[in-house]
DNA sequence: CCTTGACTTGACCGTTCAGTCAACTACTTC
DNA sequence: GAAGTAGTTGACTGAACGGTCAAGTCAAGG
């Protein structure tokens, strides 16, 4: 079971489709297996369950698309305040590319996921806070940067990464309910004025990952 | 039929608990019956599908609860900012009481329901996209009151309203994920900051309902 | 006492689900 | 070319699903 089999990795990419344009709950094996174009029996060869594939599916999305993008968002190169506004850039433009290959406003993956499964499937709830809470902490460690440089003066970075955070995902879930991408560069403005500064999004040519 | 009777109700309660601790998807009609000690037969005499009941749910949920509390909270008797500032502790309260009494955070059912249903079921979403309008109408109309007034000064009180919301509802959602009932205070500095006052929580003594 | 109709019931139906399995192919290694 | 290993298949199973239905109960009206 080498974890570059072909179709292994095309059942991550399945799985992880599903969860995002539908919903982990009415996505079925049937479904993640034709996705995959894989026969039932080669989805239970690799993974034990259903659940066991979502877990791996996550992890695999954290590690080739969120993690590479976060740390050339959050690349020390690049002052703390111009991450913010690349992050918000960025994030805009995966969601206008998603909406224009789907025709829909797919919000956060693990966000959803993780408020549709808090009750139910705690090892599946424990993956989804775990990748959250690095998500996270790129937000904090780079409000206490700017500390640090004077760029802004924050008493509680944690609490605000938090709530930035909190608005981040918030706005990107409002728009998968409108299905309506504008939404998702409202939260610009809001940004700025919670960390006291003006934030202007960096919409720079970006690779397309989340 | 009258809207009024008990099997009825029990119904509908039965499926905003069902939505609300566990999700829309996982809810089957056989639990929501067990719930309501209800008959299966009954179910299908009231609601033509678990959708027509999850629709009259909401719209329960709405009536009896949420647009009296936020009637109370958002009352014109109460000035601006006051408002803001019962919200957030009325908020905290009740997801305290039912952390309490079910053991865990569940969030805006509205939200989670909306976000798990965005594709898919579109006349449920078009429900819960027309209740939480309403609900951010209830912000925006203050917002531009507290601007007339002189309390506040916000150039675009429907963009602020917008992520005002996204961050509650963000912050609630947080709080489910992580089952933890204080990340629902957490916001009221950033709320405060986002529209430039300083708002502490009224955690008065307030009727159960959200 | 009979009729009516709203309300209730749970067995039942066809479908769909997650998961199993025995058989097969293709590739490597000796 | 034999033997082993990794990958692949789809028919199959038992359970659970949403929804149907024939057979009731019961209170109100005549």
């Amino acid at each position: 079971m080498p974890p570059t089999s072909p179709a292994r990795l095309r059942l991550l990419q399945a799985m992880i489709d599903a969860i995002w344009e539908r919903s982990y709950g009415t996505a079925t094996v049937e479904e993640i297996c034709d996705r995959a174009a894989v026969g039932k029996g080669s989805f239970y060869h690799f993974f034990k369950s259903k659940t066991a594939l979502a877990i791996a599916a996550l992890d695999h999305l954290w590690e080739t698309r969120s993690r590479p993008a976060l740390d050339e968002i959050f690349s020390s190169s690049r002052p703390p305040l111009a991450r913010f506004e690349r992050l918000i850039g960025h994030w805009y433009t995966v969601v206008v590319e998603l909406y224009q290959e789907k025709g829909r406003v797919l919000g956060c993956p693990y966000f959803n996921l993780g408020a549709e499964v808090a009750s139910g499937e705690p090892e599946l709830g424990a993956k989804v806070r775990e990748i959250l809470d690095r998500y996270q902490g790129y937000l904090e460690a780079t409000l206490h940067e700017a500390n640090a440089r004077g760029d802004i003066s924050i008493t509680d970075p944690a609490n605000t990464a938090n709530c930035l955070f909190a608005m981040i995902e918030g706005c990107s879930t409002q728009a998968r309910i409108h299905n309506d991408p504008e939404r998702v560069l409202h939260f610009a403005d809001a940004f700025g004025r919670m960390i006291g500064v003006t934030v202007t999004p960096d919409l720079a040519t970006a690779p397309a990952t989340i």
